[in-house]
DNA sequence: CGCAGGATTTGCT
DNA sequence: GCAAATCCTGCGG
């Protein structure tokens, strides 16, 4: 399936799936830092309850009901940012969670940021630490992907097999397969079931 | 190698 | 108050 340079930004909720699976192989870069995507996970909206915005429009989530091609940045664990990309025209909530990529120009730049002993596989092998090699903070929400600080466009196209499963780390939703990764990159993120934290 | 536990803040119930 | 679209470390086999 051929999609075009911003199919993207107008395409239906009904092709999310669609619209994460063919971003693979896209190229991200902010400043010196350039990656190239090997895994994506696709959220709707309202009728997706692993979405942050299944229970509707809040101050965080507002970025995602709003146009496609911005930037959602969201904070978790206390201590994590992770970057998405809203997909959908204003009005209805998507967006596609930027989960892991190959660093393929500034590496020096991405250890720096995420630490002098990190192997290069490992800089941006997972959404927090896509985001810290990117150097992308929540001041970055609501910014446009197309045309700002951080920018996203197509690169060469995936030449391997492309596979999918279920998201990482969701308790609600969990048996959708909406996970797309490029198969045997070493870049792509060990998959984790959802472990429930016990309490103390 | 795999698994378990803890860090640490925010947003919403 | 509690759970969170995670990551790192330490321990055991």
């Amino acid at each position: 399936m051929t999609v075009s340079r911003f199919d993207w930004t107008t395409a239906p909720s009904s092709q999310i799936a669609t619209v994460a699976r063919s971003l693979l192989g896209w190229e991200l870069s902010a400043g010196a830092v350039r990656l190239r995507l090997t895994e994506l996970e696709a959220y709707r909206g309202s009728d997706d309850p692993a979405s942050h915005a299944y229970r509707g429009k809040t101050p965080r989530t507002a970025v995602m009901f709003g146009p496609a091609g911005v930037a959602y940045v969201y904070f978790v664990f206390g201590m994590h940012w992770c970057l998405n990309v809203v997909v959908e025209p204003a009005g209805r909530a998507a967006a596609v969670l930027l989960r892991a990529g190959e660093v393929v120009s500034g590496v020096d730049v991405a250890r720096g940021r995420r630490g002098l002993q990190v192997a290069d596989r490992d800089l941006a092998r997972g959404p927090a630490r896509l985001a810290q090699a990117l150097g992308v903070d929540g001041s970055l929400t609501g910014t446009s992907l197309l045309d700002g600080p951080i920018r996203l466009g197509p690169g060469d196209a995936p030449v391997g097999p492309i596979l999918s499963g279920p998201r990482v780390g969701v308790v609600g939703g969990a048996d959708t397969p909406w996970r797309f990764w490029l198969a045997g990159d070493p870049t792509v993120s060990p998959y984790r079931p959802h472990t429930p934290r016990r309490r103390r």
